[in-house]
DNA sequence: TCTGGGGTCCTAGGACCC
DNA sequence: TCTGGGGTCCTAGGACCC
């Protein structure tokens, strides 16, 4: 069996940690540049503020009913996080923490053991040691115990966890849950689907496979035995990264070559930074600008480019040279930029690194980043800079409600009055 | 009249996830 | 005024190879 564990309203949970006067209460936070809602409590939920909300057409609503705000603070969420997970791997060896709330667990020779008692287990233990309300679906599949969790959510007399494990449970609800709340099945194929008269789970599973293959890739075909109980889907191993991307949205429109060029090597040396921190070299960078896709009123430009790199590398001072070189070739004056972006490609074991004949990445600069990612992890982060950086420019990201650090810095921890 | 068969690599675009 | 950020996988088609 696998089990979906999953954190209840993650963001806000954690939001409401160090703050027990919350509880109970409307929290939603923001996503960066406090533009819109991308998490929101429970209680935020019953007063119908939608994913994705604008912040500041809310203002008003959020104040007349008394809704916390919060930027996203995602050092706390990373390192509550990775408590929580950590707390899972006590049940199981079989772990896949497949993103920041949520994790798969496989539960292979179990079969004398009671997992509803087992997931009450987890969930006490994790309540316990972190402060994080979860919930838990145990199914013969991935994609099953997906719904089985959203099942535990839905019913609040499971006790947060839900256990599929017989045939007639399993068709049961089956046959009443709707296809547009699965896992893998996004807007254009429920279009599709709803177009056949698809409604459920148990329909979908019995479509003729060749259509789901013709439609939907063998993706979902994959989805289509998994939903029928036939175990397809394993836990994934973790793996280094493939892509590393930092894009940004301006505060406002940059109209200067200076101002982007100066967002753009900031980007890549912290691509480069998340380079080395998973010890690997790029190949291949791509870099992009687009303009104000809201206002139809300003011209817009939209534009990226993708360069392979005369060698490998993860130095910042290479990384950032090369994409201002890339910067070069799109950006064009006269226009307000709103949002860049640099993406490292082609990663590889930096281990592994093919020395090239005629020209190579300065083996010099391996020493040099070392030290400065060890000074910029002792001081926080972007303290060292490139002089090309803006070094007066903390972070020019709208961030007005940011809560404390609580757990890993140690000057924002929790202060007790007594 | 007939003009093969079997591959790889790359790119763009589409779909999905959190 | 303002509307986020970061990923993965798959397919089709073109260019090229022997």
């Amino acid at each position: 069996m696998f089990a979906l564990v999953d954190c209840n309203n993650f963001y806000a949970s954690c939001e409401r940690l160090f703050r027990p006067d919350l509880v109970g209460k409307p929290i939603v936070v923001l996503s960066n540049n406090d533009g819109c809602v991308i998490a929101r409590s429970k209680e935020a939920k019953d007063l119908g503020i939608k994913m994705g909300a604008q912040a500041f057409m809310n203002e008003r609503f959020f104040r007349d009913n008394n809704v916390h705000v919060f930027s996203s603070n995602y050092a706390l969420y990373g390192d509550i996080s990775s408590r929580v997970m950590g707390m899972l791997s006590v049940f199981t060896p079989d772990v896949e923490v497949y993103s920041i709330d949520e994790s798969f667990l496989k539960f292979d020779g179990f079969d004398y053991f009671s997992l509803q008692e087992i997931g009450l287990k987890m969930r006490k233990a994790v309540t316990q040691g972190t402060g994080i309300p979860i919930s838990i679906g145990f199914a013969p599949t991935k994609a099953l115990a997906k719904i089985a969790n959203k099942l535990a959510k839905k019913r609040p007399e499971t006790g947060g966890v839900y256990v599929m494990n017989s045939v007639e449970r399993l068709e049961e609800e089956i046959a009443k849950f709707t296809i547009d709340d699965v896992w893998g099945i996004g807007p254009q194929h429920f279009k599709r689907l709803q177009a056949m008269g698809i409604r459920t789970v148990l329909q979908f599973t019995q479509l003729p496979d060749e259509w789901v293959q013709k439609h939907m890739s063998i993706v979902g075909l994959r989805l289509k035995r998994e939903l029928a109980g036939i175990r397809t889907l394993d836990l994934e191993e973790a793996k280094p990264k493939q892509n590393i991307a930092i894009t940004r949205s301006f505060n406002e429109n940059y109209t200067e070559w200076d101002k982007v060029k100066e967002r753009v090597i900031t980007f890549a040396t912290i691509c480069a930074e998340r380079l080395r921190a998973q010890d690997s070299t790029c190949r291949v960078i791509q870099v992009f600008v687009l303009t104000n896709r809201f206002r139809a009123d300003q011209p817009q430009h939209n534009k990226s480019i993708t360069m392979k790199l005369p060698f490998p590398t993860n130095s910042g001072l290479e990384l950032a040279h090369f994409a201002v070189d890339a910067l070069k070739r799109i950006y064009q004056p006269g226009y307000g930029y709103k949002k860049a972006g640099v993406l490292a490609m082609e990663l590889a074991p930096a281990a592994d690194t093919q020395r090239m004949i005629f020209e190579n990445s300065d083996p010099r600069h391996a020493n040099l980043m070392a030290v400065v990612d060890k000074l910029n992890h002792a001081l926080g982060q972007q303290k060292v800079k490139l002089a090309s950086q803006d070094l007066d420019r903390v972070w020019k990201m709208k961030q007005e409600r940011l809560s404390p650090r609580y757990t890993t810095r140690i000057n924002e921890i929790i202060t007790i009055s007594c």
